[in-house]
DNA sequence: TTAAAGATTACCT
DNA sequence: GGTAATCTTTAAA
C-alpha cells in the first residue's frame, strides 16, 4: 500500500533539504523521515510523519478553510515550525512546506531519541521504555520541550529548535504509507509515512469522537 | 459573548 | 476497550 512512492529519497545536505521542503508536500514528508530535530540537549530521529495539504482541498488540515491567526505561519515560507495546542494539554509540531503562500505542512508524529535520553526522560513521567519517549506527536513535543515559544521559528537556521538532514539515507523501500491518525475524515488518503519496522512508530488508532459533557 | 470540537494521552475496568 | 482531563481556536448568536 504505497501508491505515493514517486520521489526517491536521498541523503541530502541542508540546502537540498530546504529545497525539498519548498516543493510538494508528499515528497517533503517522505524526505523528513530520518532527519534529526534538536532542542536544548535532546535530539530526535524522525520516524513517522503525516502530510497536510492545507489549501489544496485537504479537509483534515487546519488551514483548509483559509488563513486564521493560528495557522498563519503555514502560509509562509517552508522550513518554519507550526506549533499548535490541542485537547487542552498537548502540543504538536509541524514543518511548513511548499512555496510561500501555500499552506501545506508535515506533522511530526514520532521519533527515536538519539541524544539526551536523560533530559527527555526528565520531561516525561510515566514512561517505562525509551522507545516510548517520543512515540506520538504530543509525546515528541514533550520530550523535546517544544511549546508555543517555537511557533514560527525557522528550523533550518541556528535557532533553539533545529532540523538537520538524515545521517544516512532512508531507502525508499523502507518507507511505509497508510491513512492518517486522529483525523475525522479523509481516511482514503494514505498520507501518513513511517520507517517500516521501527519500534518508535506509534500504533494506528482510529479517531474516536469524544462525548460531550 | 458563548459554545462546541479538537492532527492526544493516560488511566480506568 | 472505554473515557476523563483540560483549554485554545473558531464560528455562531
Amino acid at each position: 500500500m504505497v501508491p505515493y512512492s514517486d520521489a526517491p529519497v536521498r541523503d541530502v545536505g541542508l540546502a537540498a533539504l530546504a529545497e525539498l521542503l519548498a516543493g510538494p508536500v508528499v515528497p517533503a514528508a517522505r524526505g523528513l523521515l530520518g532527519c534529526r530535530l534538536s532542542t536544548d540537549g535532546v535530539t530526535v530521529r524522525i520516524t513517522e510523519v503525516e502530510a497536510y495539504a492545507g489549501t489544496a482541498g485537504d479537509p483534515a488540515s487546519h488551514a483548509h478553510r483559509g488563513r486564521t491567526p493560528r495557522n498563519a505561519v503555514m502560509f509562509g515560507p517552508a522550513g518554519h515550525a507550526y506549533v499548535y495546542f490541542t485537547y487542552g494539554m498537548h502540543w504538536c509540531v509541524n514543518v511548513v512546506t511548499g512555496p510561500d503562500g501555500e499552506a501545506s505542512a508535515v506533522l511530526l508524529r514520532a521519533g527515536e531519541v538519539v541524544e539526551g535520553v536523560e533530559a527527555a526522560r526528565a520531561r516525561r513521567t510515566a514512561v517505562r521504555r525509551d522507545v516510548d519517549l517520543a512515540r506520538g506527536p504530543a509525546r515528541l513535543c514533550a520530550a523535546l520541550g517544544i511549546d508555543k515559544a517555537a511557533y514560527g521559528r525557522d528550523l533550518l537556521g541556528d535557532g533553539p529548535v533545529r532540523l538537520r538532514p538524515a545521517a544516512g539515507p532512508v531507502p525508499d523501500a523502507a518507507i511505509a504509507a497508510g491513512p492518517r491518525v486522529g483525523v475525522t475524515g479523509a481516511h482514503d488518503v494514505p498520507w501518513r509515512f513511517w520507517i517500516a519496522g521501527d519500534p518508535t512508530v506509534s500504533d494506528y488508532r482510529r479517531h474516536v469522537p469524544r462525548s460531550r459533557r
